[in-house]
RNA sequence: GGAGAGGUGGCUGAGUGGUUGAAAGCGGCGGUCUUGAAAACCGUUAAGGGGCGACCCUUCUAGAGUUCGAAUCUCUACCUCUCCGCCA
């Protein structure tokens, strides 16, 4: 939920900021509601006060065998004026949040100003892969080795649905164990394993809803949702608690399935890998306090891109312009694998600061010892990192000349000692 | 799926129509005592909204209802627990 405050306060800063990230939305009308509402709340608020008074009042002279007929005739009165005037106020209270909702969340200030083509690479890592014969896309390696089977994931499901086999569905395993080690031993996380239906409050608490709503898939008989990313269920972990100061930063790392109905994306990427409707993912997500969120996002990248550093796949950071972020970031850094069979750089991870965005929908707070008030927290999530792009990076920048796929080291031990992939 | 019992503050838990925003305990914070700590004792401690402020209003899972008045009564939804059934 946006601030309201904030608007009320400072009108043009939030304009600059939704104009930056490509949101029209005019101010004026939820203004103009804000101020009904506060009118009409000091009305409500008076007559009630006057009600607990009148109450108060026939209390005591039932206490003192009085009769209190009188009274209660005046509180009658002052009750009808309540009912008449309480859904007035819900009315407007509706109209605001019903706007609020919408409104997505403004970018940090060293964030570019522009869509996508604003985008800033700020640093790579590794040397792209070369061959001295002409390298296979991830499609021809993984059904020269039987290792992915896209017809009968078709059959199964349909399209863009994955059936991995041998080699390919170990490595899938092999893939989120690493992963999950690393970010647990190494980067401090606590494993999570959350359910991957949600219902609507969750959805909403994250900022999926009521965006998103198309995106997802839905089942109606139990009005819950698929996850698209664990970022969903592991973030609504505290929602609608306060912690402790002293438990921050709280880290997770949670492997899940994800499922995107990646509607209006038909004819992109129509083969392969690269866009699924079902896959894997170990998403990183934090709870921290406002004044570390932007030194933690540092830190959350750094945590992804070791897994690239690990595997020895190239990869690239790229700074995200205003009008790429998601309706709830306010700062997100992308990594992109290079896979040379396509010659392409994939997105495989996406980190972001929400600042208190989702908490301030969600409700998750921090009892701040300085002030000794419920403050919100700043949340952030990052993937660490999500399968099939690596798979893809991995298959086509391993390649050999035979047909094989070298394994990097770290991951033998988790391919039951194996070096290659080989039919 | 059937039967029953419940959902109250950071936690446990009292409260069955009117000074109850809510007893008590635990936990937290401050203090006394102590070289320091523990123990003991004293005090303090919910969140949100409005107002410059004294202060006022809201909130006992959520929504609807009964009543002059609801944590308390009625209905609905959701969730939890116990027993039975089914089941990986």
């Amino acid at each position: 939920m946006f601030d309201i405050k904030l608007i009320r306060d400072d009108r043009q800063t939030v304009e600059k900021g939704l104009q930056a990230k490509g949101a029209a939305i005019d101010l004026g009308p939820v203004l103009k509601y804000d101020t009904e509402r506060r009118k009409l709340l000091t009305q409500l608020e008076e007559l009630r006060g006057q009600k607990n008074a009148a109450n108060d009042e026939i209390s005591l002279a039932l206490k003192e065998k009085k009769d209190p007929k009188k009274k209660i005739a005046s509180m009658k009165t002052i009750a009808h004026k309540i009912d008449a005037l309480e859904p007035k106020v819900k009315k407007v209270q509706a109209q605001i949040s019903d706007i609020l909702i919408g409104i997505p969340n403004l970018p940090h200030p060293s964030v570019p100003v522009g869509g996508a083509e604003k985008n800033k690479e700020v640093r790579r890592w590794g040397e792209l892969a070369r061959f001295d014969f002409t390298p296979k896309t991830h499609i021809e390696i993984a059904q020269a080795l039987d290792i992915i089977d896209f017809e009968r994931g078709a059959k199964i499901a349909g399209s863009h649905f994955i059936l991995y086999k041998k080699q390919g569905a170990r490595l899938v395993r092999a893939l989120f164990n690493f992963m999950l080690d690393v970010h647990t031993s190494e980067h401090g996380y606590t494993e999570v394993f959350p359910p991957v239906l949600v219902n609507r409050a969750a959805m909403t608490g994250t900022g999926q809803l009521p965006k998103m709503a198309e995106d997802m898939y839905f089942l109606p008989d139990d009005d819950l949702y698929l996850i698209p990313t664990a970022e969903v269920p592991v973030t609504n972990i505290h929602r609608e608690e306060i912690l402790n100061e002293e438990q921050l930063p709280v880290k997770y790392a949670a492997y899940s399935a994800c499922f995107r109905r990646e509607a209006g994306s038909y004819g992109k990427d129509t083969k392969g890998l690269v866009r699924v409707h079902q896959f894997d993912k170990v998403e990183l997500v934090k709870f921290v306090k406002p004044a570390d969120s932007y030194g933690e996002l540092e830190k959350l990248v750094a945590d992804a891109e070791k897994i690239f550093q690990l595997l020895e796949l190239p990869y690239r950071v790229m700074l995200l312009a205003s009008g790429d972020l998601s309706f709830a970031a306010a700062k997100c850094y992308d990594i992109e694998a290079h896979a040379a069979g396509m010659n392409k750089w994939l997105e495989v991870s996406s980190c972001s600061n929400f600042e208190d965005f989702q908490a301030r929908r969600a409700g998750i707070k921090f009892k701040d010892k300085a002030t000794k008030r419920a403050a919100y927290v700043h949340t952030l999530n990052g993937s660490g990192v999500a399968l099939p792009r690596t798979i893809v990076a991995l298959l086509e920048n391993y390649q050999t000349k035979e047909g094989t796929v070298r394994i990097p080291k770290v991951l033998q031990p988790y391919m039951g000692g194996a070096e290659v992939i080989r039919k």
